[in-house]
DNA sequence: GGTTGCATGTAAATGGTTACATGATTGT
DNA sequence: ACAATCATGTAACCATTTACATGCAACC
């Protein structure tokens, strides 16, 4: 599953253009289980044309750029229908946010804590979207996955609600000198110092 | 992060060959927020070993095959203690079965059934997994990591065991004739079927 | 006799990100 | 004046996946 294929899912919904569907995929109800660029969606719904998967068509807007507004085709829904058939491949997940706690004992408390603050408002910012999204009622696969969505991220929540402190206060115990006694000046150059080399 | 970083992360845990790496991140308690193949995994450690990040020596084993066991040494401590202190980049998450139940009503309630089964069954299977990495208590950071994927785990389980009913029910609603009075055989050429083209 | 587990690697191909390039309009 | 939103695209680069290549030991 690629790129192409979610593009041919985002417009199984409805027509839109590169730039919509990028919104939908960045914020919208797929942004929890996908993530796309510009680089990767222009270049496919180019593709996708060639393959004769979508038709596509320019409007004029007043006071806006141009855009291009892209169609299933037959074609396109068929090729959709075909890979919903295929047995779906393992999820993918890259957690830069995971690896951090994963080690958490080795950052200084402050910084632990304002990663779990800053995760706690992504993911809060995060339930909203996918509540709004649920709000204008979806077809029934559409709310399943965005209230699955809303049920991990919420359990992400709670999780972290209830167990932040006593991580960070495991670290606060093994950082006991450091960073907790001195001004902002010398925590934020200990926070960003960087090794020579790579 | 890269798969350089990951490397640098579970060999902070401990020496370990590229084998056992690989082991740590499909089953163990890396395997919730990471992936990383052998064709990733070698060449980032030999790329290490280049700059001076880990130290290696070959071990023969008897009745094995020789294994070289990696080590951090004190550059790749510090490579991986500065890479703890970027800030940490959002989640890329790329899930198939999202996307098929995002679509539910379009696949026969017999497919959608078997999708959810298999993956509660792997659901299931992934916290039997993070439960023992638990057991053998990890450090702290360790710990609230593999607490967060058990608890996201455990409320995809219960979500889906909740809501898995409605949506079969609905997609058996979509698809009134097909698939169900006929044979076994039939119903798997319906749905292994191939769209020319693509 | 076949499969799984242990163990390492390479090369080609894929797929995606990042940075660049452009430009009007609206809001602060 | 500056930033953000709308809007499209390309090209170079990078990372990762996939397929290939090898081989012994243990278990069923």
């Amino acid at each position: 599953m690629d790129v192409k294929t979610l593009c041919l899912g985002v417009l199984y919904g409805g027509n839109a253009s590169g730039y919509e569907i990028k919104k939908q995929v960045e914020e919208g109800p797929f942004s929890h289980f996908y993530a796309a660029g510009f680089g990767s969606i222009y270049p496919a719904l180019t593709a996708l044309c060639e393959e004769g998967c979508l038709s596509c068509r320019e409007m004029q807007q007043p006071k806006r750029p141009d855009k291009k507004v892209y169609d299933l085709t037959p074609k396109g829904r068929a090729v959709l229908l075909d890979a919903l058939l295929q047995d779906p491949a393992r999820d993918r997940v890259r957690s830069d946010f995971m690896f951090l706690v994963f080690f958490g004992e080795l950052l200084t408390a402050r910084r632990l804590d304002k990663v779990l603050s800053d995760r706690l408002d992504w993911l809060r910012a995060r339930v909203s979207e996918l509540e709004r999204c649920l709000a204008d009622d979806p077809p029934p696969g559409q709310a399943f996955a965005l209230g699955l969505g809303i049920a991990v991220h919420r359990a992400q929540i709670d999780y972290v609600e209830a167990n932040r402190h006593i991580l960070v206060a495991e670290a606060l115990r093994t950082e006991p000198s450091f960073d907790d006694a001195r001004g902002p000046g010398a925590g934020a150059v200990l926070e960003s110092q960087t090794v020579a080399g790579k």
